[in-house]
RNA sequence: GCCGCCAUCGUCUAGUGGCCUAGGACGUCACGUUCUCAACGUGAAGAUCGCGGGUUCGACUCCCGCUGGCGGUACCA
């Protein structure tokens, strides 16, 4: 009897994201490993960072850990990196670059890669002829004809030289994008590409492919600008012979202009999003709903469930612009959600790490119950931690405005009837409130502007209930 | 220039031939609540589904063309 031994064999999903050490991480990098995560923990696969330092002039040094400080404060945790050994590794790829000269040197004894010596020099001058002629930008195929055997001793001889890949003539070469659907490409169009530099460093192109086919990768996600550089992928699995994962283009973050998301135009640094107090999983909760939503149109869900109703086949290939405004309610449902405990204590880190804001004006604010009341009255008011910083100011700094003339003798006023307020309490407070109100003929806005410096901002009976009737004193007689 | 991707309210999106006189969310506005501002609640405005042709009894949904946007066109990724 023949059993169909396929049925039974489940694959095992293994995604990755592969970014370049060459400057701070992006933000896109993390959404793109977002939905590697996500897709890979679904499956109980395993999600790998590989990190492609194959480009020696762009790479920066110390970026690859701030890479992982990234990951670690969205805590998408990975299965295997550099700094996470596993099977497959080395997982830096200027760590494997004999794989992928005998991967190259395979080819090219199978005739499907060259040698190639050609000058840079060269190759710019036909890329201006080119131009003017307003013709396809592509490399002349100058040395792909010549013999095998010269070219080994040119190489022995120590001439500097590229492997190039063989494209085949008038084949049309088919992409299938599980988003997209299949891409057709005409193989005279695309370029000899180089697969080994002269520095002995392959190119993204090949280091890719080895890479994805050695360490297993099963569901490949990448940006959508590597859509015009996949038939040069699919050549070379066919011509290693080897199986190719699922490929899903997803479409770029955009700027407001539609553009790509850039420095310019938006924030791409994953640390102006930690300096600007954002919660990592509102920032996750809100990448996901761009290209992806969720079935019952549910606004706010956790990572643990986007984990299980996310397939990579549903993601959208329109290229969302970021929205600001809405990540900045995401913000602030996430913020409005923490116990008012794990708030204070995510304030104070926030404060600690990145703001060193001066808290010790009045050193009792460092006192837990203390600081808790002012983070109550700030919950609903903020939407960052940083914005927490601002309201709550009158608590950590000494006023910084100036009171014009007619508003002064309203603060005097102030200051006499609040000294004489015996038990201490916002009820009390209040009543000064309104009777200064009342004496002055001014509304609420104007007392707030009087004791703030601000129109609006933290109820201010509690306000100054909790600052203590000798700092609230002290703090206006330093106005008039 | 050449090649490719994409196209529903300002923005993120639902929608896979009839449930759509297009649904939700952000933002905006109004009202309620209220000692300011928020939060919260209710409601409103907001998309002739980029345009033009087909296919079909019927198209936001399928096909073609155009336009627009974006991306690629490197010994960068």
């Amino acid at each position: 009897m023949i059993v169909n031994l396929d049925l039974d064999k489940k694959i095992n999903v293994r995604t990755r994201v592969a970014p370049s050490p060459t400057g701070y991480p992006h933000i896109g990098t993390v959404y793109q490993s977002l939905f590697d995560y996500a897709f890979a923990k679904k499956n109980s696969g395993q999600f790998i960072v590989r990190i492609e330092d194959t480009d020696r002039k762009r790479f920066v040094e110390g970026a690859e850990e701030k890479i992982y400080e990234a990951l670690d404060w969205f805590n998408l945790e990975e299965d295997e990196s550099p700094r996470k050994d596993g099977l497959y590794g080395p997982y830096r790829q200027s760590e494997r670059l004999g794989i992928y000269k005998k991967y190259a040197e395979e080819l090219v004894g199978k005739g499907n890669a060259y040698y190639c010596f050609c000058l840079p020099q060269r190759l710019e001058e036909v890329r201006k002829i080119q131009q003017a002629e307003k013709k396809p930008l592509m490399y002349d195929k100058c040395c792909r004809n010549s013999s095998l055997l010269e070219a080994k001793k040119k190489v022995e001889q120590g001439e500097s030289y590229t492997i190039r890949l063989k494209v085949p003539e008038n084949q049309k070469i088919i992409v299938k994008d599980e988003i997209r659907g299949e891409i057709e490409f005409e193989s005279n169009l695309i370029d000899d590409q180089v697969l080994i530099k002269s520095d002995g460093f392959p190119t993204y192109h090949l280091a890719v492919v080895v890479d994805d086919h050695l360490m297993e990768i099963t569901h490949l996600v990448r940006a959508e600008e590597w859509i015009s550089s996949s038939p040069k992928h699919i050549l070379l699995y066919d011509f290693f012979g080897w199986e190719k994962p699922l490929f899903f283009h997803t479409a770029d973050l955009r700027n407001p202009d539609k553009s790509k998301l850039s420095k310019r135009h938006g924030h791409t640094n994953v640390a102006w999003y930690q300096e600007e107090g954002y919660l990592p999983e509102a920032i996750l909760n809100y990448l996901a709903h761009l290209g992806w939503s969720h079935p019952k149109e549910e606004e706010v869900f956790s990572l643990e469930e986007f984990i299980e109703l996310f397939e990579l086949k549903d993601l959208s290939p329109v290229g969302p612009i970021f929205d600001f405004d809405k990540l900045n309610w995401m913000n602030g449902i996430y913020i409005r959600q923490l116990t008012v405990k794990e708030l204070s204590k995510r304030l104070k880190e926030y404060n600690h790490n990145l703001l060193k804001h001066p808290i010790e004006k009045n050193k009792d604010y460092e006192d837990e119950d203390i600081f808790e009341r002012i983070v109550i009255l700030s919950q609903s008011r903020i939407s960052t931690l940083k914005d927490f910083f601002t309201l709550a100011q009158v608590f950590f700094e000494n006023p910084k405005y100036i009171l014009e003339d007619d508003k002064r003798s309203v603060a005097k006023a102030l200051i006499t009837q609040l000294k004489e307020i015996k038990d201490w309490n916002k009820d009390n407070i209040f009543l000064v409130f309104k009777n200064i109100m009342q004496d002055y003929k001014i509304r609420m806005p104007v007392l707030y502007g009087i004791v703030t410096g601000q129109e609006k901002g933290l109820p201010l009976p509690e306000t100054l209930e909790i600052l203590g009737k000798e700092e609230t004193v002290k703090c206006l007689k330093s106005l008039v």
